[in-house]
DNA sequence: GGTTGCATGTAAATGGTTACATGATTGT
DNA sequence: ACAATCATGTAACCATTTACATGCAACC
């Protein structure tokens, strides 16, 4: 999904600015969805606008800047509705910490044992993130629906990781130097040390 | 994770051309992990290859084409093993059905049911390449680790689209022709019709 | 004879992140 | 005083996807 459809996503929801878009993504109803930065929305919005899928009006504030306030047009949620019924592609799967971890017999013990707490943590803050979030209760059910399905996720995620924890810090290489090869020991030396395999 | 850093981590795990690279992501011991493409790869040896990170030699292969096989050296390893060990970013979800599904009130009731269908099949698809891939047995424990844990997350998703599966349908807008407005009946009019909420 | 698999590569289009620039206000 | 929140925007950099180009072999 790309900024602009994603923005639109946002303002068929509500009227909102570019910096209340990315609260939404990154707090608000479509936290377990993705993440998008200012870097993206701004352009974004400024391509919509010139292709009328949202118009926009200034609000003034006292004591803070100024706010564009975005809407959504009619044509816009054409748009929109077009975009998403198009045949999807599967979902991917990508996790830089499954990636990581799967290393993790060339790193040392301590840095496996650190890392997996890392991710555990963090998976449990966006857990609770979306737990506590109250903006579910206001949306259409259908949101909550994914609220859902993103608890679910990160529950597996963390109960996998905890369940899994002391195995994957076992077999992580035990030396404070990680640069000189895999674990030792509890591995059948899955490459050679240096000079290529076979 | 780019795609230079994706490369050495095959290569951590045997030496492998461009195209065997690819297959490691896409069918075999990493398709858990990420999705790499052609176009990625083959850049990112070439840089690999000029910083010394990668050897390569060609083998001349009988009714194949040639086959250049890279192998990682050690300085290589460093390399990798300097950038798994920086500290990571919280893992980030990205998944475009959430996003797609949690429109479903906007949606005909026959896309959103061959929506969650496609996606349920996708799913299972890559639950069955993963459980039948034989390539773990000979991979240290480590690895077996992920690919278990993309096992657990795929069941999860596909376990929580089968029970919800009616619930969204059911508040689906109903209509043949989407662009109208979002489901009447079951929802409380998310947003206004056309004009801009509030 | 057409498709699939093996095999490498390039180029164009796309699009995203990061960092910078600016500036007021509120809280510590 | 200093950090954080609110607020918008630009530009440089980086990277990826997609499509194209090529070619042989095996299978249906």
């Amino acid at each position: 999904m790309d900024a602009k459809t994603l923005c639109l996503g946002a303002l068929m929801h509500e009227d909102a600015s570019g910096y209340e878009i990315r609260k939404l993504f990154e707090d608000g109803l479509f936290s377990a969805i993705h993440d998008v930065s200012f870097g993206s929305i701004y352009p974004a919005l400024t391509v919509l606008l010139e292709r009328d899928w949202v118009t926009c009006r200034v609000a003034e504030q006292n004591g803070r800047p100024d706010k564009k306030i975005y809407s959504i047009t009619p044509t816009g949620r054409e748009a929109f509705l077009d975009a998403i019924s198009a045949p999807p592609a599967p979902d991917k799967m990508r996790s830089e910490m499954l990636f990581i971890l799967s290393f993790g017999d060339y790193l040392p013990r301590a840095d496996v044992s650190a890392l997996v707490d890392r991710y555990i943590e963090s998976y449990a803050a966006k857990l609770e993130a979306l737990q506590s979030c109250t903006c579910i209760e206001e949306a259409p059910p259908v949101r909550k629906f994914v609220n859902d399905f993103g608890l679910a996720m990160y529950e597996t995620a963390i109960s996998f990781l905890r369940r899994h924890r002391d195995d994957l810090v076992l077999q992580a290489s035990g030396e404070a130097n990680s640069n000189d090869g895999p674990a030792r020991g509890s591995n059948p030396a899955p490459v050679a040390a240096a000079g290529g395999p076979s």
